[in-house]
DNA sequence: CTTGACTCTGGACCATGGTCCAGGGTGCAT
DNA sequence: ATGCACCCTGGACCATGGTCCAGAGTCAAG
């Protein structure tokens, strides 16, 4: 049943064994077992919770936020986990938008640069340099 | 000329002046000249160059890659400019995609949530705890 | 039963981007 | 000329998310 060793499941789960214990400080991830030794074991239980520590941090959450998502999750409160995620998604909507604009920007200085010739001629730095770089 | 306290400069750029500092320990932004007591005095050319740390913070610049565009523009070099200009680009664009997937694989977990009822039927969860969420 | 790989703990260290503090010195208005 | 707000420096401290280290103990194969 709790098959792993932390180095197994690290290396399951694709991180390092030092992420694993920095987890179980964080109070995110605690091992199935102890050994009488004080080693940690590790269930499929665990790597599953693992890869969902991973996965919720590739969609930008927090440690802080993924703990309180494993916290809900633990109470099954549906509601909660869906505000919480619509929360995330207006977030990075408004970020997307955001970055949307520094490339227009950016696009349009590059299209209009000549590439050489005098400073005074590049619009980067006209940009760079006059308050109206808009982004 | 030489207009600004630190506290002034600051203010007017709505930041603290121990952020002002930093940016100056950082490379960032040095004052226009220093009072014999040591005082620091800014110019609206420093004013500027502020604002413009600050928007391409807010832009998901971090303050290193900040400090080579400041660097390149100061050299006048129109072909360097250019080409950093060009390599912002390519990352604001990658980070776009990046963070597009993330909204969509969001909005579809949300949409498909139903709000309520046994955590079975969330999609959210399940996505978090079988492995496919795919970011 | 030895050897080599693995694991334990506690704590230091890293980068990033600040923020705050002590113990002074300064600038300006009244 | 005095009071008060402001400024100086150097260094400590914060959060985040790790990463590494020493010195000791353990596990398992041969």
């Amino acid at each position: 049943m709790n098959n792993y060793a932390i180095g197994q499941l690290a290396h399951a789960a694709g991180v390092g064994i030092d992420t694993v214990r920095y987890y179980e400080r964080s109070g995110l991830l605690e091992p199935a077992q102890r050994l009488a030794s004080g080693y940690r074991r590790y269930g499929e239980t665990e790597l599953r919770r693992l890869l969902f520590i991973r996965r919720a941090q590739r969609l930008g959450f927090s440690l802080a936020e993924i703990g309180e998502l494993l916290a809900i999750s633990g109470r099954r409160d549906v509601r909660a986990v869906r505000k919480a995620a619509q929360a995330r998604l207006r977030d990075v909507e408004s970020r997307i938008v955001e970055l949307q604009r520094v490339r227009d920007a950016l696009s349009g200085l590059v299209a209009a640069c000549p590439g050489g010739g005098h400073a005074e001629d590049c619009p980067i730095l006209r940009a760079l340099n006059e308050v109206e770089v808009s982004v």
